[in-house]
DNA sequence: GAGGCTATCGCAACGCGTCGCGATAGCCCG
DNA sequence: CGGGCTATCGCGACGCGTTGCGATAGCCTC
């Protein structure tokens, strides 16, 4: 199915706006914040909102075609939904960020899965935690 | 040492504010939020603003004495330091919140150890997914 | 107990994100 | 193609949380 068919099977509707959001998230390289995402659309259609925005990108996501983490505790990352999952290492020090490949994430979850009966998205919440530079104290 | 000799030897004041901050956050029974801790606090502290709750609240979770963790994507929420730790799975469709045990977070914080020299706080952010009532969709 | 240093306070403004509202414009149907 | 239904738009206001600033008050020293 299309975009256009897409959309409008779910009872949504194509606009203009909506087609340039999608637009602006499939362009970027990797995850991106909304206002990074407004910024893009303005260049275009300048009189976009930032509510415009923040409506378009739940709507994509409820379409499948966008998903959003949480990275630290601050901003919302966006990208496209049809890329390969994977998870994130953040350390609470430094902020310096790590992938988790795919495969560590599903022996994870197919333990929470056995445990709880609950299929979890291992890839929506970064993990947070220390990294191995800054896990030593240096002594002073 | 006391609550007081721990706040001096940082080089942090013990004022009334933070003592009631604490205060309220130990009486709590479980994740409150920093509304509730200031709605407690104003009991007996009319006059403190809100700004005062986030600043202690991070202050305190500095020196150890409370934690904060992120259950849904929205409200950020705090509890004493000194509780048995424990993480949460959060079902996207109907909200409920499960608790995770100890001994699950620790054999998948093991794997994120090994596998990236890295020490995951598991418990700071609950893990979304979907839960077993919501798995199963309801034909119409 | 008084004086001085400065962490902390209350206040105001801002940033990210959500929500309610009247106006606009997709989409469907004849 | 024109008319009507309503999803979506831009706008303004709000909520949670952070930040900068001048005033206040802990804490240390004498």
């Amino acid at each position: 199915m299309s975009l256009a068919e897409v959309v409008r099977a779910s009872g949504k509707r194509l606009t203009v706006q909506r087609r340039l959001v999608l637009d602006a998230v499939q362009r970027a390289r990797h995850h991106v914040t909304a206002e990074e995402i407004a910024r893009r659309v303005r260049t275009k259609y300048p009189q976009i909102d930032p509510s415009t925005v923040y409506r378009n990108l739940e709507a994509l996501e409820e379409l499948g075609y966008v998903v959003h983490t949480h990275l630290d505790d601050r901003v919302t990352r966006w990208h496209r939904a049809d890329t390969h999952p994977h998870g994130h290492l953040v350390c609470r020090v430094c902020g310096g960020e790590t992938e988790v490949r795919p495969v560590t994430l599903a022996v994870m979850a197919k333990r929470i899965r056995a445990e709880y009966t609950f299929e979890p998205d291992l890839a929506h919440s970064a993990i947070v935690g220390i990294c191995r530079q800054c896990r030593v104290v240096p002594s002073e």
